[in-house]
DNA sequence: TTGCGCGGAGAACGTTCGTTCTCTACTGTA
DNA sequence: TACAGTAGAGAACGAACGTTCTCCGCGCAA
């Protein structure tokens, strides 16, 4: 048998992939138990219940931005490219196949008004990219008011780019926040 | 008994604000007839199945927003105004103790990935918003490329004043659309 | 008044889901 | 080999859902 760690990996990723392909109330947990391979008695000794999952999967879902969002940004030696690598790692996104919209707004919007414990799972993961989002813009100098501003577009981004079905928000988010990067640290237009 | 067009409001408002609240797979028939005051045989004799009540449901919230917009955009005289007036419409809704985020990103991101006819109609109504505001960036003689920014803006509102729980995303998207507004109409700044 | 058609209330049906239970097969030990 | 413990496969269970059906009462023509 397999080891505790490495079954709840295999049941956190495949329940991530089906509840993100077809929405978290679509899939039921014969598919996730098929997809992992793993019994469902042994899910349920690993999770109390769907809802455990569901926010387990979700805190995968963050490790994972985070970790996206630190390599896309690798490679920039300034807060301001920092910032604009934000767009360029949406962009990346948008494009790939599997792309259906940010995991987060759609578990929230599925679920937000009867499971508090996935509201708080979805809140604490945008507060903490608004928190990253915030230092970069203290580092790059400009006044705080601009980070929610480029929050929104990024959130705009995801979004929009979700029901579209096309990758180009992520340019026009980021020509965006150029011209607000722009005027918040006083390069003159 | 009631008339067939009356019934069939009754029928629309009672799932609006069902699915809205509480979401759409989440809230039964039963509650709808119940809500309504319409009897189920009836409701099946309006419309076909659940998911042609849902897609009714977000023509009705098609026809809200567009002249909840419309008439908040009355007193403006500029297109500047009226572009800014789409914030200010942002920021009562998002103060109103109902408000739950956009009903098409959380229906979309609900039922998007299954039923084409849902995602249709939330494409289409962003496909309108989109065209509305181009034609206001239009008028207000600043490049095309603007107009996707502000809509941009506006998306990344709702879900943000939708997970955060606070109506602050309308305020800091309208800054922004200024600041935006004011570079592409060469106001100097 | 009698018969008839129609609509309302909600019971019924078949399906699906989350969760639990049962049975069987296998592993390690003496 | 015999046995104890455990885990997998999936049947079973109760609830809830979308949809249909049945029954009953009411309004109306002759």
């Amino acid at each position: 048998m397999i080891d505790e760690k490495t079954a709840r990996e295999a049941v956190i990723q495949a329940a991530d992939e089906l509840f993100y392909a077809h929405g978290v109330q679509a899939v039921g947990m014969d598919a996730v138990r098929t997809a992992a391979g793993v019994s469902l008695k042994r899910i349920y000794s690993l999770f109390a219940s769907k809802d455990d999952l569901i926010v387990a999967v979700l805190h995968h879902r963050t490790g994972m931005w985070d970790s996206g969002l630190a390599s896309a940004s690798e490679p920039a030696t300034t807060a301001r490219e920092r910032i604009l690598a934000i767009f360029d790692f949406l962009d990346a996104w948008f494009r790939e196949p599997t792309f259906r919209g940010c995991a987060f707004i759609n578990t929230h919007g599925e679920l937000g008004a009867t499971s508090t414990a996935v509201s708080d799972a979805v809140r604490e993961q945008k507060r903490s990219f608004q928190e990253y989002v915030a230092h970069l813009v203290a580092d790059a100098g400009a006044p705080a008011e601009l980070a929610p501003q480029l929050a929104i577009l990024a959130e705009g981004a995801q979004t929009t780019a979700a029901i579209a079905g096309t990758p180009d928000a992520a340019r026009q988010a980021r020509a965006a926040a150029e011209t607000l990067l722009d005027v918040a640290t006083g390069v003159r237009r």
